[in-house]
DNA sequence: CTCTAGATCGAAAGCGCTTTCGTTGATGTT
DNA sequence: AACATCAACGAAAGCGCTTTCGATCTAGAG
């Protein structure tokens, strides 16, 4: 590894003056920059991104943690989309991501512990649970911070308007003529899952529409089979719905199996949409219909605050909401009448 | 921020004896070494990871890098199920994953450069191009190194059996009594594209079976879309196959739709394998039949080499070969006579 | 009682870089 | 000719930690 050391015994001049150059510090004169920097390119100088941390408190870098209750982590669409967003443009910025571990070697520790001690400049986190003390931890550490997919009411965070969604999915399916309609729902538990319950609920009550028993149903952490469960409860009830507005695409995608596989034609006799719009959305059949969700501005927005803070050098507390867009697919059909 | 020197002075050691008790050395006694420990905690102690790299030379962090020139990165699911591997069980083992930018602040640089400014300890990447310049330059460099998904004769590679993929795949389409077997095939220059053309023509060279005069078509990037344009080639042949192998899921998936479109029913007209096993496979119509790659044991397996060259200190040049499997579903049934 | 072998501990240098502050020499002013 | 100004550079300390090597002290050996 070649050093600035090296770099100033080659030029003549002094350390200090080789990392000023290297530093674009006014008080070296064009001559011995260029100079400098024309060996350090010779020599295949590269700076040491340690000792650049550990003298500057700054280590460009970004931890980003997410929730794996779920076991699925990455691997879900939804997190690797906004991820893979908030990615590219952090590294406009220069900042390089750190997808971290907990344990601190083998000793355990937090994942707030694990960021200070890796010194990064700012955390993102992905998760849903409000819940989840980890993430409670960071948020009220004094570290910069933006938390995607939930609220709250102590650091900046950044979510889908999941309030509008709901309305949106509601108001389509009303439009289409459905008044029967039910809702698999997430989590109550998880930020989004009890949003779009709310959404659903504000908007049917506004449409003057009842909910009728049994037709709100928990379909748990937004699976497939999870969602396909929940589509069995609905379809034993005595009075079925006509159309389903669903929490998540995963969930939908379960439905729909089920739905099939008891000898419902969707859409002909159940409309469902979905939310999401998970690339699956639009190759399962009948196509889905569903709320989409922007991950691409969501990672945006997130890169932002992120950085406004870390410029700032404090925390800002705000909420941002994405707009949400209706996907027309072929899962949702004007009811026919009886 | 609290330091060893805050410890020391609290307990009335050295630094030195701090640093010492902290990692376990051999010579301080159990008591000073307890006390250490416990003013440790009640002072919140946390180590700097920057200046204990700077000291030791080691970081703690693997660089991984993906290749996007398909600009869908890390949200290929086969990509993010492998790093979602890697990740947890280099978690296990102490490790950091660090997502690297190729611009060091807005000095352009390779992928390389930027990893041992960094200072990784090793470098896992992901990609199945064998020409891609910046993989090569890794690949040279001394630092220790696995690739993903492609062969070289210079480093540890882990991939698929994308060879006894293939076989298995016509094999299996023969054994259903089809003769007419075409190969919908990803670019030639991706190893995986050229291997798995190789599976397709030496299983059918062994059969006897003949391939036609375009039975073998480019699907490019492995993309739903150029997928489906390779079958609107296909279907267009005078003398159509009756099975078709498709080296990816996604391409699989666009071939079936346009099959759809054009009325053709798969499986009774046309049988279809995939490659890869993605989440969706499952759920699209009919579901589809497919070669599953194991990415869990690809993360695995690229785990324990890199490990193991990060330990032995020095580069190990090996190729790990994951085996792969036949996943029956709808989209494949046997000829019917005519 | 002297000597040696451990057992504990600490001084100090070093990892590679930044940054403050002072020094030097040249230029311009009057 | 004396002075102030400014441009260009360097000495040195500091960031937090590791590690070598020597110092000290105690206990057991002879």
């Amino acid at each position: 590894m070649i050093t600035i050391y090296d770099l100033a015994r080659k030029t003549g001049f002094s350390s200090t003056t080789v990392s000023k150059a290297l530093n674009n510090y006014p008080d070296v004169s064009k001559k011995t920059r260029q100079a400098i920097l024309d060996t350090a390119t010779e020599m295949g100088y590269l700076p040491n991104a340690h000792a650049q941390s550990l003298s500057t408190k700054k280590s460009w870098t970004i931890g980003v943690m997410f929730s794996e209750d779920n076991q699925i982590g990455m691997k879900h669409p939804f997190f690797s989309a906004v991820i893979e967003s908030f990615r590219k443009h952090a590294e406009k910025e220069g900042y390089d991501l750190i997808l971290a571990s907990r344990n601190l070697r083998n000793r355990g520790s937090s994942y707030l512990e694990h960021f200070m001690y890796r010194g990064v400049d700012g955390i993102v986190v992905i998760c849903s649970d409000p819940n989840d003390p980890q993430v409670q931890e960071m948020i009220d550490a004094s570290i910069p911070i933006v938390v995607i997919d939930m609220s709250n009411r102590n650091c900046s965070v950044v979510f889908s308007d999941n309030l509008s969604g709901g309305a949106l999915a509601i108001n389509y399916l009303y439009s289409l003529g459905h008044t029967k309609i039910a809702h698999i729902s997430g989590e109550p538990s998880i930020y989004a899952g009890q949003v779009r319950i709310q959404g659903y609920s504000d908007a049917m009550k506004k449409l003057k529409l009842p909910i009728l028993e049994g037709y709100l149903v928990n379909g748990g952490m937004f699976s497939i089979e999870e969602g396909a469960k929940a589509m069995d409860k609905l379809l034993d009830l005595k009075e079925p719905p006509t159309a389903i507005f669903v929490a998540g695409d995963h969930m939908a995608i379960g439905a729909m199996e089920v739905a099939k596989k008891r000898g419902y034609n969707i859409p002909d006799d159940i409309s469902i949409i979905g939310y999401d719009d998970i690339e699956m959305a639009s190759y399962v059949t009948p196509k889905l219909t569903t709320i989409k969700q922007d991950t691409d501005s969501i990672g945006i927005r997130a890169t932002q605050l992120l950085m406004k803070q870390i410029i700032q050098k404090k925390k800002i507390i705000t909420e941002e909401i994405i707009p949400v867009e209706l996907i027309e697919r072929e899962s949702c059909k004007r009811l026919k009448k009886k």
